[in-house]
DNA sequence: TTCGGCATATTTGTATACAATAATGAATAC
DNA sequence: GTATTCATTATTGTATACAAATATGCCGAA
């Protein structure tokens, strides 16, 4: 089985695109959790392809900040540190305003009904579909970042608003949605009333949430649980 | 010659590392030229080494914006288009603005202290050392990226500082540093002031000059070079 | 000549082979 | 029983082999 068909090579780096894709969204949807190892052999066999495609899929991950890579030791899904992760939220906030002020400028009905579909998907799949939740809950700030149109905001929102999920992982509470849809609400509604400064706070006051939510709540630092779990047992 | 002493395989990917390295200085020194082909088998022999380690350097830098890559036909030293261009130095803008609020907070005398000594260096190598003179206008606002303590922020900014120096090559005069080193020096006084605000509108000052010499200089948009030369023959 | 088509040579994409390193576990000494 | 050493296994890093695609150049036909 797995017929060998070897496809007549399509274009560049689409098999370890497909890769690279497919653990970007385990990991996304935290189906992939932080520490995971990532064999590279093992992820060769599930996706039908050599270890050198795996290998670049991987490279991409890594430059990404979604894998961390010990040479000699393969790739493991990234853990960021507590300061990493603020640091992730303080460039995101810093790039997300930026998104907006473009927006404020040039957004069209058309962006917004695009927006307000999105959000009708976020809706539909709250609470009983948490890995999609999730990811859409993200999506909506790429898809914000794509309508400003500025390609290099859209690749950084991307990579940051990609390292938040990763940093709910470990340190939010299991499989919760980091974005409140209502707050996604807000930030199209500014938007529709071309209100650029609203739609900033909006924003603003979105991603504090969101940071708190993700830092500030049941967890301390996770780097640390080993060792504070073993004292639990040490006693 | 060349002795293949097989060293004792020190850390991963230090050998596409340093093929990396090599070229992304060619880039920013502007020795090999927007549109440049990179073919790996070239590149694998002057390193001495394998097409695979090549690849792995020639993906990083596609990542980074700074080689164009297209199926089937390899990569080439990237062309930004004049939108593209904009792009760049738009969140560039942005990104180093972030960068000046938190050093206005925190940065030491010692700080003040490397980044004078950069300036100095960079003075030292005006107008004698054309593609290091490139090199270090750059470094000096990396440098700056990477005392701020974001490391994310550090990141994009090396990023998009990058890429400004293959924006200088298409768009800007042969071999001018697209940083006056005045006005570096203005940035620097502010932060020795304390005074964020002043070390802020430095910035914004600089970075709209630094636009206005790339963008708006000698040449129009190159992507149309070839176009606009052969009217004039063809008449 | 000049154009189109075919053969050859380059170059890329992927898989595989092999060496080096790390991880695992068994056997031995104490 | 515990710890240490060594052999075995698993996994990574790199080079190479081969297939697919593209580029190059030659030849003949108009």
């Amino acid at each position: 089985m797995n017929a060998p068909v070897r496809k007549p090579r399509s274009a560049t780096g689409t098999r370890s695109d497909s890769v690279y894709a497919g653990l970007r969204r385990a990991i996304i949807e935290q189906a992939l959790m932080p520490g995971d190892k990532l064999t590279e052999d093992l992820i060769g066999d599930r996706f039908g392809v050599s270890r050198t495609i795996v290998r670049t899929a991987l490279a991409r991950l890594h430059a990404e900040g979604l894998v961390d890579m010990q040479p000699n030791k393969g790739a493991t899904i990234a853990q960021p540190s507590l300061s990493e992760a603020q640091d992730v939220f303080e460039a995101r906030m810093c790039l997300e305003r930026q998104v907006l002020v473009r927006l404020a400028k040039k957004v069209t009905d058309q962006d917004i009904e695009r927006l307000q579909q999105h959000v009708a998907l976020e809706a539909k799949a709250n609470a009983h579909d948490g890995p999609a939740s999730i990811r859409l809950a993200g999506e909506f700030h790429i898809l914000l970042a794509s309508l400003s149109g500025n390609g290099v905001l859209a690749r950084y929102v991307d990579e940051v608003v990609s390292r938040c999920s990763l940093i709910l992982a470990l340190y939010g509470r299991p499989h919760s949605s980091d974005c409140s849809i209502s707050e996604h609400q807000q930030i199209i509604d500014a938007l529709r009333a071309r209100d650029g400064q609203a739609a900033i706070d909006a924003m603003d006051h979105h991603l504090e949430a969101v940071t708190d939510r993700a830092l500030l709540s049941s967890h301390s630092d996770r780097t640390r649980d080993i060792r504070s779990i073993l004292d639990r047992y040490a006693s």
